[in-house]
DNA sequence: CTTGACCTTACCATTATGGGAAGCTCCATA
DNA sequence: TATGGAGCTTCCCATAATGGTAAGGTCAAG
């Protein structure tokens, strides 16, 4: 099988073969004379096993990880567990973290008028001086006093529901 | 204020904040007889609202477009309105992917036994040779027939658990 | 004046993928 | 057989948003 046909049948398109390749996540296949790579039937199955994996998220070098288990006969289902479980979690902080987002922009969009008027209260938000921001942390108080924002009132519509 | 200030002032690193002139979402600001940037209180504003815009998973070019409405006093809200929906759908567009991806990673992780055997269904899911994965459309038939895959067994551990 | 914190620019790395150019190969068909 | 086009090769560039580092100038305090 050649490289596009290997594509076809892995969903891996032929440019990230020859970069999986060229990272070491799979091994360089064997060349006819002319130079093209030729994939045996193992090779093509590996190539779909990294698909599925990075379409359940997990990244190349979690993937790299998953091959060394799959291909490790003898690798306990306990490790694979765990490390599937780890994802998960990472899944799930992320997803959290948008619907976190998501609810905060929906909110303000719910109290914005939507209409021709130019007051709307969701750029208010994003021009609000503080709040609910990650809390920078001053380092050691170098900053000169001349420095503190004037700006007072604040969070006129934060988000906490 | 400088640079260093406008950072803890704003929350965007320097390093950000060299960035977004670099790319003309900010002005340069004037800079001293040294060559130093100092910023007003207004440019840390319009960096805050930058930071803001990002938390809320806004990408830069979307900032810009926002900034140029929090900039335009006669936007309509309604424009305002709509941009910040078309954001919520596409995060909750990312959440929905995540969510499936968490989802069938923690059905498989469940018929799991996580022990010390080798067999694990997550891996042979994996390992599967194809099926619920992106229909990968075949491009006009020239695929030499010697191509096909002699796969077979495939799913040494497939999923009878 | 020295020192240390801070500033400047410039360059490199990251993650995963796509795009394109220049040039060779393979095969079917005219 | 010659040709054309699809497909292969390598190499380089770009993306998004950020971090890191290096080499060197600057500012303020001791």
């Amino acid at each position: 099988m050649n490289i596009g046909q290997a594509a076809t049948a892995s969903g891996v398109t032929a440019k990230m073969i020859r970069y999986y390749e060229s990272i070491g996540l799979i091994e360089p296949p064997i060349r006819t004379k002319a130079g093209y790579r030729v994939y045996t039937a193992e090779e093509i199955h590996e190539l779909r096993f990294i698909k599925r994996a990075r379409t359940l998220g997990f990244s190349i070098e979690e993937a790299r990880e998953l091959l060394a288990l799959w291909r490790d006969k003898s690798r306990a289902s306990a490790d694979v567990k765990t490390f599937a479980m780890k994802h998960v979690r990472d899944l799930e902080t992320k997803i959290g973290e948008l619907q976190a987002m998501s609810r905060t922009l929906r909110h303000l969009a719910q109290t914005c008028h939507g209409d021709d008027r130019p007051e709307c209260p969701i750029l208010a938000d994003l021009a609000l001086p503080d709040a609910r921001q990650p809390p920078y942390e001053k380092k050691h108080g170098k900053a000169k006093t001349h420095a503190d924002c004037t700006c007072d009132e604040a969070d006129t519509f934060s988000s906490r529901h």
